[in-house]
DNA sequence: TTATTTTCATGATTTAGCTCATATAAAAAA
DNA sequence: TTTTTTATATGAGCTAAATCATGAAAATAA
């Protein structure tokens, strides 16, 4: 979301991460703005019987964390990198001297806030209270439409596993197994070689 | 959030909402920045079957609906005061205006934004994934810490509904009573008056 | 004040999604 | 290649929350 030249300029690290490397945990102090330029990572919660709750994934140029630097708080959740990946490290200090120094590049981190702040907020609605198939519709769409920016005319194939999207949704893995039979039947989708098609 | 003077100076209209009355739609283009100066606002979703989802209420000062403004989208929810209430009215292109020629204004904007994804973060959690009582008393302390301030050896009062609660969490009405009930027995809260006490 | 509406409360029943168990196919590792 | 792990799949039974029903106490309106 930030030009990499200019991360760098303010001493930027470049870090690589292993699948499966843990970033930063849930209600560690927040200290860094971190960057992607590659891979992906994903953002989780687990609760107390130890089920998991995917918060999102990040990929390419996107950043995550940035919430609790504002606040000075700590980080509401784990990340955790879900294939090789690199990403850029800024301190906090260093990130707010680009915020104030950088407009532009202050107003590209606000837009992402929104942005994520709007899918939440689309996810809180339906998350509560929205039949399985419905979710798991919403949440494809989203993923078509809002992060693959691909037109409602072309087909697009879901990458995440059933697992991800339970662990998006809140649900079970059985439960969206069925919820993707039963809309495959409806025809709303398409399953090719165990993947979705939208 | 930004300065009444300033909001004024730009040419912010101050309008008032009877309790009941609808602000926006879902599905609104967003045109405008609000801000209240008093009363309460809610912003809601209903699912199929009329159910009601909160997606948060706002009162004070506090600014809503400016994620869609940063987008260029329509409103996630409707937006509806749930007390009379007044506030301030700046359109779009004047709110970008204020962002543009005030750092600190955007920067106040910045940090709302991320108050509430880190707010919406943690409720996705909870609501996803763990028993209505947990569910209950994560929104309770979020209601006195994070937006009341009330430190916590200090008792706070519940001032919302548990129908309210309900819409937040995504339960029934039945089922949070029942919650609250339990809570009580187990001593993680009192009642009095029919009011939760924390 | 009285009437009406809203909120809180509790029991009985239903049901959707979870849990558990088991199987197969694909992918990854050895 | 063979072995192991991961992902998808499906049936049976269980359970927690939803639903429905009904009532009383507060709050609000007339």
């Amino acid at each position: 979301m930030i030009e990499k030249s200019l991360l760098t300029n303010f001493g930027a690290k470049k870090i690589a991460f292993e699948k499966g490397q843990i970033i930063f945990n849930q209600g560690d102090p927040a200290r860094y703005y971190y960057q992607l330029i590659s891979g992906s990572v994903k953002m989780n919660n687990f609760n107390d019987e130890g089920k998991e709750f995917i918060q999102g994934i990040f990929s390419d140029g996107q950043s995550f964390g940035e919430p609790p630097l504002f606040l000075d708080d700590n980080y509401p959740a784990n990340a955790v990198a879900i294939s090789n990946s690199t990403a850029l490290q800024l301190t906090k200090e260093k990130f707010f001297e680009i915020l104030n120094s950088n407009p532009a590049a202050h107003l590209a981190v606000t837009l992402n806030l929104a942005k994520r702040l709007y899918f939440k907020t689309l996810m809180a609605s339906e998350i509560s209270s929205q039949d399985p198939e419905h979710r798991v519709l919403k949440l494809i769409d989203y993923f078509k439409h809002k992060i693959n920016n691909i037109p409602k005319e072309l087909p697009y194939k879901v990458e995440i596993t059933r697992q991800q999207i339970a662990d998006l949704t809140g649900l079970r893995v059985e439960t969206i197994i069925r919820a993707i039979k039963s809309l495959e039947r409806k025809g709303e989708i398409t399953i090719k070689d165990r993947k979705v098609l939208r």
